[in-house]
DNA sequence: CAGTCTTCGTTAGGACCCTAACTATCTGCC
DNA sequence: GGCAGATAGTTAGGGTCCTAACGAAGACTG
């Protein structure tokens, strides 16, 4: 996603610079940060322009992959239910919703009713949705090794441990809190009655 | 931007799995790509979740970061043009309007006619603005700061070092080109003159 | 078994970001 | 001077994502 917050990253010794005047300042945390930032949306973006070229956003890739990897997994005619798909695309309820409406649109998914439980539905994938998938995957795999390809197998082997390390840190800070304590029970209360 | 298109990261030996049916899938390759997008995001999460404290997002604090940074590096009372800030920000003209419509409303920059150029608008902060990111700013350090705490100076400098290495071949794919012969000629002159 | 709580998917409304097309203005070439 | 072409900012419309607030259905409890 497009948002990296400065075109060109800032050197280093400008880094150094700017935290004489800010003394919270880490230059070479902001360096990786700034690195980190950029790094995750050139990723983004390679094989954001590969899918493009299909008509699938991310967004819709991960829902087909979610689908596809259960069925692939577990043989092939299963399917999930919307709350599945969330939980295995990392974005909302709501947003699933609107994503399958796009899939559905287009013939790549089918929306059915949950045999066990009226309030679900079922999704799963078309045969058309299937055959896109094998056109896209190859070149998708591949876009990753080239992109990746500079990298020798030591050095991924490095990057990732100290991805990883870094991510341990970043899941330290609880999913979505964030402003300390404030959302009490009874706050959440007041609020859902105020509207009511 | 959370779209991790996995929420858990599959761990490698699945990778290793998931190869043997897929021959163009290069498990290590995939591997980084998934941790690289996932760090990218989470670090994008953290600073998203500070400043949403004080009802900024991430363009709209691009926006305002780049008209302090001038301020700082130029002496205050400077303002850029829409089109400059969208040089910096990275972000399409369009979408820089979006934006100073929003800071305009909440009272954070100014827009006045430019004194040369009658087509151009200039954009800069108001003192509000300013207190603002005073009052923002050394916390976002140190949120970067906590965010990379685990990572040793040398782990900062090789992670550095490994992410360069990768956005130098992102960089060879240009900015839209993609798919050979079927952008025509007249399309790509002005993509990469919006961004030249 | 009625009442409440929870969970399901969806809708409504907002923000950001894009591309494409527009209006106004400036520039360059006769 | 006058007019084509470039450039600045904006608008229009679409996609993705969010939160909040539903209505419907199941689960639990007195």
């Amino acid at each position: 996603m497009p948002l990296l917050m400065l075109k060109d990253l800032p050197r280093y010794e400008c880094l150094l610079e700017a935290s004489r005047e800010l003394p919270d300042l880490d230059p070479s945390a902001t360096e990786v940060f700034l690195n980190l930032l950029r790094a995750g949306d050139e990723a983004f973006r390679v094989v954001e322009m590969h899918l493009a070229k299909y008509d699938i956003t991310q967004g819709r890739f991960g829902v087909l992959m979610a689908l596809w990897g259960v069925c692939q997994r577990e043989g092939c005619a299963t399917s999930l239910t919307p709350a599945e798909l969330a939980d295995h695309t990392g974005v909302t309820r709501a947003t699933i919703t609107g994503l399958i409406d796009t899939l559905e649109r287009s013939g790549l998914v089918t929306r059915t009713q949950h045999p066990d439980d009226r309030r679900m539905m079922s999704v799963g994938l078309t045969p058309r949705a299937e055959r896109l998938l094998h056109r896209i995957l190859p070149a998708h795999f591949r876009q990753m090794a080239w992109l990746m390809d500079p990298l020798s197998e030591p050095e991924r082997k490095t990057l990732v441990r100290l991805l990883t390390k870094m991510l341990g840190r970043a899941a330290e800070l609880p999913p979505a809190v964030v402003s300390s304590a404030e959302t009490a029970p009874a706050a959440r209360r007041l609020r859902t009655a105020r509207t009511a």
